[in-house]
DNA sequence: GCCGTCTGCTTAACCGGTTCAGTTTTCTGT
DNA sequence: ACAGAAAACTGAACCGGTTAAGCAGACGGC
């Protein structure tokens, strides 16, 4: 109990096993070079001594992984505690990383010039093997830079514009189908979708895929808005969108805050849910399933979504050619929030 | 443009600056041992090549940090997108840590068995210099091991409970005590408090600030019931309790989550809030202020609660010794929840 | 003219691992 | 019993920084 102990390194447990630091080495990591009976005592002796390999000294050699992986948020930080999909993203990269060893670095940065920055000095200073990019742009330039610095990245979206990247990506626009063709049947003939940011690639799919359908569906009259993802372009867009003349009889909502956000003026306006507007909001979480009406919600597993993702990660970073995946794509669930006029 | 080009190290800055790897790292950390002319001219030379120091080889150095700091958030996957907390905390830590370059490692537990296990993986591996540990507990372990593996952490919670380790901590008796003299101002006598897991030293410190409260207003009805923060645990019990003969006319939430579910619920039982319920949330969020009608709730601010916590610990790391800070505590924001009965 | 100090730099050790090139030991075959 | 090969192990270099110790030359004092 003498003091307080220095952390044990291969050459304490060298020194007691009688042998060579390389021995040691190979012992450890289960390579030939050592005798079985000498691998147990040395394995042993690690294990009373508490041994644990230093994550620096096993970076600095060369070839050698820092058992790590980035992943950048470019939210602001406001809105940001409110999305359930990132959090349960970051779960579902954790429970892949964990059998691994392998940790996760989170940022949070208010732009996308921070965000770039965030992958330069993490290649630069060597603080991460490699990263998960959420939030595909149109012509993004975060490609060409870890493309440049030979990062190994997986993205989340896509399949079109990832350069030579691997990604993970969903069919929006099946899911989007589903929904117009959800609500057409419950006989709705104006509907509008309040989209996220038109730069993103995942809102010009599904904006497409809405059109799309509305049209083949015949209702002509629909269209689409774009809006930030936030409550307050929520509440904003909703309240212009209902105070029109001819104002639309079904609302798709393209976050999960922006659709409680329209709930809260549609109540606020005196138009009923669902008998006047129906609600549907894009990704489910438990704050759908908690407002009265609850919400009828496009639903993902998004946490098997970031397992999928670091998997692919670990194997790009392992250096092997990782392809591009489908992941299931999302699937409506009816809830209060929608059902056919006047009912 | 030839080939992929090796990132740079200080060996080639000292050869093309004509001069030893040592002046070069003395110049480059700003010490004294280099003339001023030599110094910027290595410092020229490296931002041409775009050096920037490898993190593994400084954390191995003898001393050496490795600029990193760790979080572990212990909450089901599941319940966790929804506090807006976590994300601002997250949020204000790294505004903290971007101008001192060091970065944030987040792991999310489902129990304090792997919490304690991260911190000790942690610290074996070298991967963090320190800790920020949150929701602080009865007797709680995590204390114990940190101090064990000579960590440094700083604590949210507290002031009592923490051992040897700095704390940063709010008043949230004294808040608690203003909503109690709020509601029993608007007339309410039968006030309930729905509160987190009792394990907590936050909890513990709501609870016995609500029921002395309420004592001291002479509202001798007052009682608190644990919940665990959950949506669903907020609608199972709310539901209890709005069924029973002497129902309350005011609920207090320890959190978001279970207040919105529990507003959810008085709605369904055709209980209008406010004229017949008010309902108080403990931390605010961008929820509190979506739903309808928003939420009175207790608003603090939680990013720079983060940003603080990340100086303690900045300085902890240094080695200085860090002294228990409050924090200001959290002020009610009245909203249209709550109001005297019947109005 | 000589000693001491200061400046500016070099040399080399060190951090804790991995790995390659040898060297010694053990095994195998005839 | 002995050559040759395979297995077991050692020693040293290396990764990219930091830092203590050493050393050459300039400068000042007396």
């Amino acid at each position: 109990m003498g003091g307080l102990m220095r952390r044990p390194t291969i050459m304490d447990i060298a020194k007691a096993a009688g042998v060579s630091k390389g021995a040691v080495s190979y012992a450890l990591n289960g390579r030939p070079g050592v005798s079985e009976e000498t691998r147990g005592r040395i394995l042993a002796i690690a294990r009373d001594l508490g041994w644990a390999p230093s994550s620096p000294a096993r970076a600095l050699s060369p070839g050698g992984r820092v058992g790590a992986i980035g992943l950048v948020v470019d939210r602001p930080a406001h809105s940001l505690g409110l999305e359930p999909f990132f959090m349960q993203l970051v779960s579902g990269i954790e429970t892949e990383l964990a059998s691994s060893g392998v940790d996760l670095l989170l940022q949070v940065t208010e732009d996308m010039g921070a965000e770039i920055a965030a992958y330069r000095r993490w290649s630069a200073e060597r603080r991460v093997d490699g990263v998960i990019m959420v939030d595909l742009r149109v012509d993004d330039p975060r490609v060409r830079v870890v493309e440049e610095l030979s990062l190994p990245a997986v993205l989340l979206g896509g399949p079109e514009g990832t350069g030579s990247l691997p990604c993970l990506y969903t069919d929006d626009a099946g899911a989007m189908r589903e929904v117009v063709h959800y609500l057409a049947a419950l006989g709705h003939r104006r509907i509008v979708q309040v989209a996220g940011p038109e730069e993103f690639m995942h809102t010009r799919a599904r904006v497409r895929a809405f059109l799309d359908a509305a049209e083949q569906a015949g209702l002509g009259e629909a269209r689409s808005v774009y809006a930030d993802y936030t409550g307050e372009a929520g509440t904003r867009t909703t309240r212009r969108l209902l105070a029109a003349t001819d104002r639309p009889t079904a609302l798709v909502y393209d976050n999960d805050l922006m659709a409680v956000a329209g709930l809260g003026v549609a109540h606020e306006m005196g138009v009923d849910v669902p008998s006047q507007l129906s609600i549907v909001a894009w990704d489910d979480s438990v704050l759908c399933r908690l407002v009265r009406p609850s919400l009828t919600a496009i639903v993902r597993d998004v946490v098997s979504y970031g397992r999928q993702a670091a998997l692919m990660l670990g194997a790009a970073i392992g250096g092997g050619a990782v392809e591009t995946r489908e992941a299931p794509r999302g699937e409506l669930y009816p809830r209060a929030s929608t059902g056919p006029l006047g009912a």
